[in-house]
DNA sequence: CGACTTTGACCAGCGC
DNA sequence: GCGCTGGTCAAAGTCG
């Protein structure tokens, strides 16, 4: 319980599903464009030299934060990190869901990534905000996530790789998700010869870091493990979930930083096309109120990791 | 006995 | 073409 109110870091980060280069490329080049967004009152990272940044893993732009939440009846504390001020940061009695500020009005957005969608950076810099990750921060090489997990202020950030680029590969994998998820149970059905043929489109991906004893964390949702792989430059294996309901092609990726073992670096894969089987707390209520968990929800954000107790993190938005 | 984990093998993509 | 790496498969093992 303690932990609660330790330093808690999360990071939450949006990935487009283009190919782990292309991406690269892409936000590194968004990066170079909007690296000089400094605000005074921004936590700013300051951005590698140039030659760094083709070493790293990722670098991403935040997306501007949701509007305040309206009142609610959620169980929980709702202490909502005052995103237009850089206000208080009271993480310790934040719920991961307040702090992503998910039962708040998502408007017709049927799930976070549509959310996403529907709110790229825009606005003025001081809505919008470069990240650069630190050179210091150097999650594993396929990590999505990288905020600086030294962070001060315990702040995280919901980041996304908002550039207009960006915003286009993630449409087109929307759309084509559909299509590759068909594929993906010919693939299934066809499972003798081992082949993928086609080029594998990645769904939309979310990371985050997670400070957390515990590997593996109880996100609400079933997960069956599929696989575990070393990491190269990391003496912590990365393991692969998928989700157990039938159907639902949603897969899951847990490491460690190498770099800071207390961090968990969580990265989901796919949508969601059930509620959560397991709800906890005020979750289905906030699931509810929000449209998220609904079973027409194309994305129920994980669940309430915050509340285990080898897990602890924050979420505000960088600044 | 079903659900889940472990683990070695296999495949695809990429860089050199 | 080859080797490396990430991702996945699937048989075997484990657990409740």
């Amino acid at each position: 319980m303690n932990e609660m109110k330790q330093n808690h870091d999360i990071s939450i980060v949006r990935i487009n599903s283009v190919e782990k280069r292309e991406e690269k490329k892409e936000l590194t080049r968004t990066a170079l464009k909007t690296e000089n967004f400094n605000m005074a009152n921004s936590t700013f990272i300051t951005p590698p030299p140039t030659s760094d940044i083709d070493h790293m893993p990722n670098v991403f732009s935040l997306s501007t934060p949701p509007p305040p939440p309206p009142p609610t009846s959620s169980i929980f504390d709702m202490i909502p990190c005052d995103i237009s001020t850089g206000g208080d940061q009271k993480a310790g009695s934040l719920g991961f869901m307040d702090l992503l500020d998910i039962n708040q009005d998502f408007g017709a957005s049927a799930s976070l990534f549509d959310w996403f969608n529907q709110n790229p950076v825009v606005g003025s810099p001081q809505q919008q905000q470069s990240f650069v990750p630190s050179p210091a921060s150097t999650v594993p090489e396929t990590s999505e996530v990288l905020n600086n997990p030294a962070t001060p202020n315990s702040s995280a950030s919901i980041s996304s790789s908002s550039n207009e680029a960006g915003e286009d590969a993630f449409q087109q994998v929307k759309a084509g998700d559909q299509e590759e998820e068909q594929d993906q149970d010919k693939n299934k059905k066809q499972l003798k010869p081992k082949k993928r043929s086609q080029k594998r489109l990645r769904e939309p991906r979310f990371a985050f870091m997670t400070k957390s004893e515990v590997d593996h964390l109880d996100d609400g949702y079933r997960w069956r493990k599929y696989g575990q792989k070393a990491v190269k430059n990391s003496p912590y294996p990365r393991s692969y979930y998928r989700c157990t309901s039938a159907g639902c092609g949603v897969k899951k990726r847990v490491e460690r930083s190498s770099d800071d073992p207390s961090i968990v670096v969580t990265t989901y894969e796919g949508q969601h096309i059930h509620p959560s089987p397991i709800i906890r707390g005020s979750i289905g209520i906030l699931a509810d109120s929000s449209g998220f968990g609904a079973a027409t929800s194309s994305f129920v954000f994980p669940q309430p990791l915050y509340q285990q107790k080898d897990a602890s993190m924050i979420l505000c938005p960088l600044r």
